[in-house]
Order: structure tokens, then C-alpha cells, then sequence
DNA sequence: TTTAATTCGGACTATATACTCCGATTATGA
DNA sequence: TCATAATCGGAGTATATAGTCCGAATTAAA
């Protein structure tokens, strides 16, 4: 199998975009997120656990507790996101996976993939969660 | 970690450029390759015995046998490998992991990831093994 | 004919990721 | 004050991928 991003980021950029369509709705918890999309309740709540340590989101606990987004959804990109779970390695490491390959000992494909990265990078990096937010009291 | 190919792609690739470089020097054994490329042995030639199998690549045993290429490297696209090794599940399957993805019911990402998912398909169907033979008597 | 060099194939181990379980903690509201 | 509903945190299991090991088969050449 062959992924762009891990299992886990893929469900952090999932819960993310949740919580935003949701965000009027107070506390979302893990229960609802993972049955909405679908997921395991616990390894949701494990990964959302990693998006609040690092406060973009916010949680509560005890009754009606939940998750919540914490900052302005405008300045939260979902390459934010990637970075937080995944690193940035799927925008800076050979596709052939040849340690020495860079501008001054650049693989076969150096060139021609360097473009295409740095559009998917630029693509998350202007995709902010507020885009997929519903207008004020549509909901 | 995340990675676009998986690990045994990425040395089927470097594998299959190593041997059109060397093309015109006759069988190459695993140890070479493995040498040369910095990477197991062992995982290198089990990883060849597969594109072996898909008739991309000959391999002869015994004394002075190893591996060559089995077609016209013009014909032979990078994306043929990855194809035979991962699949095309990377082309295929939606950024975000949504498994209802698709035309009907897109992804908040799926009109943009579109283009670029389709360029760098199109550059791996377009790259083609020849490009980096050396020259015919150059060696 | 023997020796050395090689792939082949199967079984094995290592590691990372994915995923689960459960008890502790926290908070709400009846 | 008590029951209930939730996250938190740590430890565990499952699975896929990565990588190793070794003996058998094969071939070339001494």
C-alpha cells in the first residue's frame, strides 16, 4: 500500500474539518466525531488528543465535555495540521528514496518533481479549515 | 513517517536506473547493486525477483549471472514499476482517507488535489528508463 | 569434475503504525 | 451528593512492511 499521508493525520485532518462544520454546536465528543466518520472512537480521540497538546483544538472533559476548535479557523491550514502529525518529510525527502539527492547531487526526477511538491504543498498551505465552515446560523 | 512509495519501490526504481546505467556491462549481480546503492542485499534482490516475475527484468543464477534489463528501456515508464509494486491506490484514493470520495460526493480538497495528483502520474508515465542510459559506447 | 558465485524460495525476526482496553480523572446536572 | 458522561494516559495487541538468514538450485570456469 502506499499512502501520502499516515492513517492518523488523514483522521486529524477528518476531525478537524468536522469540528469546523460543527463549530457553533459547542462540544463535539469523541463518540459522535467517530461515528459520523465512520472511525474507531478511541484512536480519534488519541489523535485529537495530539491536535490539542498542541493547541489547535480544545478539549473538555466530564459531561457535555468534548472537542472544539480553539483558534480562528481562517488561520488554520490544513498543512498545519500535516506538519503537526506527519512532519514535513513528504515535502522535503527523495521520491526514490535516495539519501544523497538534493540540488547539488539531484536523482534522475529531482527536477521534475520539485514543482509538483511544492504545489501540493502550496495547495494545503491555502486550504484554511475556514473554507469548509457553514455560514453563521445556516446551521 | 510518510512516504509516497513504499520502501521496496523506491529500491525497485533506483534498481531499475541502476541497471540501465550499467546495460551494456552484461549481468549485474545483487551484491553490486547493493553495494553500490548503499541497501541490503537481501532485500534488494528479493525486491528485483519481483519485477522478475512481471517479466520487466531477467535475472540469470549461477557464476558471473545477476540481473539486466529484460525490455527496451524506451518502453519502460517509471510509473510502470511503481504500478507493479504498489499499485495505483496512490492515484486513486482520496487525500483525506474519505472512502465516499469521488465525483458524486467530493472531498473538501478533491477538485484541488485533481490536477496534481494527475501531473505526477503524468511525469512518472512520461519518464521513461532510457532517459538515463548513458550513451552507447560511452561506458 | 570440482569449486566458487550467484539467484531462488521459504521461513524467520524487527520495527513502525494502527488500533484497543481500561482505569483514573474531571465535570455536569438531577 | 451521586450517577453519568466524557477526556486522559498508559499499557497492551494486531497487522503490515521492512529486513535477515540459510539452504537448495543453477551455472561458469578452473
Amino acid at each position: 500500500m502506499t499512502v501520502l499521508f499516515s492513517r492518523k493525520c488523514e483522521y486529524a485532518l477528518q476531525g478537524i474539518l468536522y469540528l469546523a462544520e460543527k463549530q457553533y454546536e459547542g462540544n463535539i465528543s469523541a463518540e459522535q466525531i467517530a461515528t459520523d466518520l465512520n472511525i474507531s472512537r478511541d484512536f480519534i480521540s488519541k489523535t485529537l488528543q495530539s491536535l490539542v497538546k498542541d493547541g489547535i483544538i480544545q478539549s473538555h472533559r466530564g459531561k457535555s465535555g468534548g472537542f472544539s476548535l480553539a483558534k480562528d479557523p481562517d488561520s488554520m491550514s490544513l498543512l498545519d495540521i500535516v506538519l503537526i502529525i506527519d512532519g514535513n518529510s513528504v515535502f522535503e525527502s527523495c521520491v526514490l528514496g535516495l539519501p544523497t539527492c538534493g540540488a547539488e547531487s539531484p536523482c534522475p526526477v529531482h527536477e521534475k518533481w520539485g514543482p509538483i511538491r511544492e504545489a501540493s504543498r502550496k495547495m494545503l498551505e491555502n486550504t484554511t479549515v475556514a473554507q469548509f465552515q457553514p455560514v453563521t446560523g445556516s446551521v
